[in-house]
RNA sequence: GGGCAGUUAGCUCAGCGGGAGAGCGCCCGCCUCACACGCGGGAGGUCACUGGUUCAAUCCCAGUACUGCCCA
């Protein structure tokens, strides 16, 4: 039985079992039916390959099923905490979803193992405006108009979207094997989370931040809402800049003015020019009539207008322009708003105009200023427009009564956090950003005109406000129809998830959380946001760092997009290639800046997995199992030392947010150092199967956090392993590092790769048996039998006509049955002209005198050291040309 | 207009003061008793350009040229 019920979970374990949870199309059944059936007889076959597929469906159950993803607060581990960023609860998981949840998994799963008591809160944001438009669409395919239904309609319609569909994104974040706390899943319009909202938004306006004014705000007429400025794209637009004479109201003359927007003119409550300029100082002070309005207007001096724009003279419409609307303020003039929310003229407009669209008051504007032959003149005029990043719209400045936080207040602790290093950035130019942004911050408009949202805590009567959780008494109230911007829920994240303002024990302990993976695009709807709050509601930051994660874009550097037909869908990738592959992939891509998806890295990371399971399947063959005993012989010293290092790498690169630099290493630690030496080696008899299991055990564990699927399959398969990788706590690295036995394997490492290359060179079959002598320059102990055997050679004698190669501790002579001369003579040229090289190079620092007299003596002496090697190889190379001829 | 990144092998990218790296691709040879999603051996870079700092620069600084992102 399930102990922490709760709708998506239910969805999500049934997802995992392979029951269809998902509404997504499962992978074909014949892929599903193929695998081995390791389920069915767990320690059973070894196919060459995993069945991604069915080994992922077994281990989500499994994780699921081991309480080990709820985080205990009464746990005595250290906490290691993370805050999923809450996805659109719209939302269908996508790349950057994919990557992101890999990195914190990761982060995770790691500090799991490590013995942390982890906590991965998740759950899904309301997304206002997203969501709601996504109901209505579904409405109007019904016929159904929103504003048909009562808001309750609505507002149950969309609830029972939300159930139906709403947990999609989070169920499919466990194909990925993220191992989130599922039990505490949250949702910023679940009722306690609500409450929370309300009463911060409650709280900042009796501290004076939160307020109601009339301000210009971004109208967005698509959406039929203000949005913030975070919402506002501002793209270039080729316009009309039309000259319009505005008659000065003594008649003696008049002024021209130029704009994009003529319909605007008829809000214009002043004329401003720039006070240095000389063409219009003589009308400062003066007034003109106002063409089609009729009304008289100032003409004012202000250094904020250009006088190198248009005529230099600028016509105010404060109601309509955020330039004009500071003008304003700075000259208590007057604001006329000619155009509304509904996008036409309004009745101050002259009452021709009134009802007009926005569009055919410009047409009807223009026809009239022409006929009254006031139009000077236009040109095309290429500018910045804004539009709505929500609808697509043109953005409409538009006076609007609203409510705003002021946010300087908030932003200055937020500065001080992170200035004194209690929020750190990775990578750190994000601080900078973060900054900039604060130190410049705007108030912040939060009221949006929609349904789905946390309705405002504000209750009006008359001219009577009241804000407060709950309705003044009384009769009459009503309460303010907007609801709050979606990121001011958001903000709270950190700590409504953990139950504020109630003190619950979560709380205590898990807040503040360890660290904060997101995307830069939120650094400032989100990020920055987040800090205030935390910082005004817990007295401590939300996060101690924020690692800021790659955007992955297409293949071909173009932006993921579902309209560009860019799009890759990671569940896919995870039904053709398994969710390690993936994972592996992604975490190869990751960087500092921005990165193209990469299937050759997706590759990769299945050839991985089919790497280490093949091994695994040798390693068990061999009679390894779990363990760790002491290694003694060379080969085991060797691995464990290698091992040692890696781990240790390991620690330092994901302390550094460096995944990328993680997964190659692991990648290299596999292929190279495990699979094509050690095991090899092992084969040779130069290592142990029982320490082989040991050492499997400690690469299966440094690699779970990145591929968990597939090391959580293969340590079940190897005997004496009890329990889940995923909980499994590995003895530090087994061995110390140790200088001989890497030192000696380097040996070994030459001796082999120098017989492969003569076999290369001399066309020799690699079945066939040479036989070979090593003579060494000083002492030097081979392992003779695992040369023998990995190399395909017999130590003996090759005779005097036998083939002579140089290596950096002697020589090595190869009896070769006919030895291709031309063949030898230009591998020995080649090595002959690089050696000329190296030394050239080596005798050109040596002369320098400022070289010798200034550099390290290690460095000094390390190039007299070469100097002299390479002189010697290139003694005995010319030696060996001669004897070839 | 301001700011921030980037320019390294055919492609995609690491590296960032002391002898240029990976994956893929390419060439050659191998079904070697874990793995052909494999194994072995190779070829291939005046590290964008111009100056400067330094004993030493792909790496630090300045500028130039492109490319991308953010803010106005």
């Amino acid at each position: 039985m399930r102990c922490h019920p709760g709708h998506h979970r239910a969805r999500a374990a049934a997802h995992a079992a392979h029951r269809g949870g998902s509404r997504r199309r499962r992978a074909p059944a014949a892929r599903r039916g193929r695998g081995v059936g390791v389920a069915a007889e767990p320690a059973g076959g070894w196919p060459a390959r995993l069945d991604p597929c069915e080994v992922e469906a077994r281990w989500v159950e499994a994780w699921d099923q081991s309480g080990r993803l709820r985080g205990d607060p009464s746990s005595p581990r250290a906490p290691y905490v993370i805050a999923v960023p809450p996805p659109n609860v719209t939302g269908a998981l996508h790349m950057g979803h994919a990557l992101n949840g890999t990195i914190q998994d990761v982060l995770i799963r790691r500090h799991r193992m490590a013995g942390y008591e982890t906590e991965w809160v998740t759950g899904t944001d309301h997304a206002g405006i997203a969501t709601q438009a996504v109901v209505e669409k579904e409405l109007a395919a019904q016929g159904i108009r929103r504003l048909d239904m009562t808001r309750e309609e609505f507002l149950e319609r969309v609830w029972a979207w939300k159930t139906e569909y709403g947990g999609r994104i989070i169920e499919q974040f466990t194909r990925l094997g993220c191992t989130m706390d599922f039990s505490r899943e949250r949702f910023t319009m679940d009722d306690a989370y609500a409450r929370a909202v309300l009463r911060v938004f409650v709280d900042l306006h009796e501290k004076g931040y939160v307020y109601r004014d009339t301000y210009l705000v971004n109208w967005d007429p698509g959406l039929g809402s203000a949005i913030s400025d975070l919402e506002v794209e501002n793209r270039e637009v080729t316009d009309t800049l039309v000259r319009i004479a505005y008659p000065l109201s003594d008649g003696t003359g008049e002024v021209v003015v130029a704009t994009v927007r003529p319909e605007t003119m008829l809000g214009d409550t002043a004329v401003a020019v720039n006070p240095g300029d000389e063409r219009y100082q003589a009308l400062v002070g003066r007034t003109v009539t106002l063409p089609l309005a009729g009304r008289t207007i100032p003409i004012i001096a202000d250094d904020h207008v250009d006088p190198a724009f248009g005529t230099g003279a600028l016509k105010v419409t404060p109601a309509h322009d955020p330039n004009d609307f500071e003008i304003m303020r700075r000259h208590g003039l007057e604001a006329v708003q000619v155009i509304g929310e509904d996008g036409r003229m309004t009745d101050a407009a002259p009452e021709v105009y009134r009802g007009l669209l926005v569009v055919e008051a410009q047409e009807r504007v223009l026809a009239d200023l022409t006929a009254a032959g006031l139009i000077r003149g236009t040109e095309e005029y290429v500018h910045s427009v804004p539009f709505s990043h929500r609808s697509g719209a043109r953005v409409e400045p538009l006076l609007s009564l609203q409510w705003f936080c002021d946010m300087k207040a908030l932003a200055t602790p937020a500065i001080e956090a992170e200035a004194k290093g209690q929020v750190r950035f990775t990578p750190p130019t994000w601080g900078r950003v973060y900054r900039d942004w604060l130190e410049d911050i705007q108030p912040w408009c939060l009221s949006r005109q929609l349904w789905w949202g946390h309705q405002l805590p504000v209750w009006y009567r008359g001219d009577d406000v009241h804000v407060g959780i709950d309705p003044p008494d009384g009769d009459g109230w009503e309460r303010d129809p907007d609801v709050l911007d979606t990121w001011f829920s958001s903000a709270l994240w950190p700590f409504a998830t953990l139950g504020w303002p109630e003190r619950t024990e979560e709380l205590g302990r898990f807040y503040p959380t360890s660290v904060l993976s997101t995307a830069r695009e939120i650094i400032f709807l989100w990020v920055a946001r987040m800090v205030m709050m935390g910082l005004e509601y817990m007295g401590d930051v939300p996060f101690r760092d924020v690692y800021i994660h790659s955007v992955v874009q297409a293949p071909d550097g173009r932006r993921m997009s579902k309209s560009l037909g860019t799009g890759i869908d990671p569940l896919n990738v995870v039904d053709r290639d398994g969710a390690d592959a993936l994972r592996f992939g992604l975490l190869m891509i990751t960087s500092t800046q921005d990165v193209r998806f990469s299937e050759d890295r997706i590759r990769q990371g299945r050839q991985l997995v089919t790497k280490l399971w093949n091994a695994t399947r040798l390693v068990v063959d061999r009679g390894g199992r779990v363990g760790a005993p002491p290694p003694v012989v060379l080969g085991d010293r060797w691995i464990a030392s290698v091992i040692g290092t890696a781990v240790e790498e390991a620690d330092r690169l994901v302390a550094g947010f460096e995944f990328s630099q993680f997964a190659d290493r692991l990648y290299h630690l596999i292929f190279d150092d495990l699979c094509d030496w050690y095991l090899e080696l092992l084969k040779a008899g130069l290592a142990t199967p029982e320490f082989a299991g040991a050492a499997l055990e400690q690469v299966l564990a440094l690699a779970h956090p990145v591929i968990p699927f597939t090391t959580e399959e293969c340590w079940s398969r190897l005997p004496g392993s009890e329990g889940l990788m995923l909980t499994h706590e590995p003895a530090r690295a087994p061995g110390p590092r140790d200088p001989d036995a890497e030192a000696a394997i380097a040996l070994v490492r030459e001796v082999v790769q120098t017989i492969r290359s003569v076999r290369a060179e001399q066309g020799i079959a690699p079945r066939e048996r040479l036989v070979v002598a090593v003579e060494a320059d000083g002492p030097c102990e081979l392992p003779l039998d695992a040369l023998e055997a990995i190399a395909n050679v017999d130590a003996g004698e090759p005779g005097d006509d036998a083939l002579v190669v140089l290596v950096s501790f002697g020589r090595i002579l190869v009896r070769v049955p006919e030895v291709d001369a031309t063949a030898e003579r230009a591998h020995l040229e080649a090595a002959l002209e690089a050696a000329r090289g190296e030394l050239a190079r080596a005798e050109r620092q040596l002369a320098n005198e400022d070289f010798t007299a200034r550099a390290p003596a290690r460095l000094v002496d390390a190039e007299r050291e070469k100097a002299g090697r390479f002189a010697g190889e290139i003694a005995a190379t010319l030696a060996r040309l001669d004897a070839l001829t």
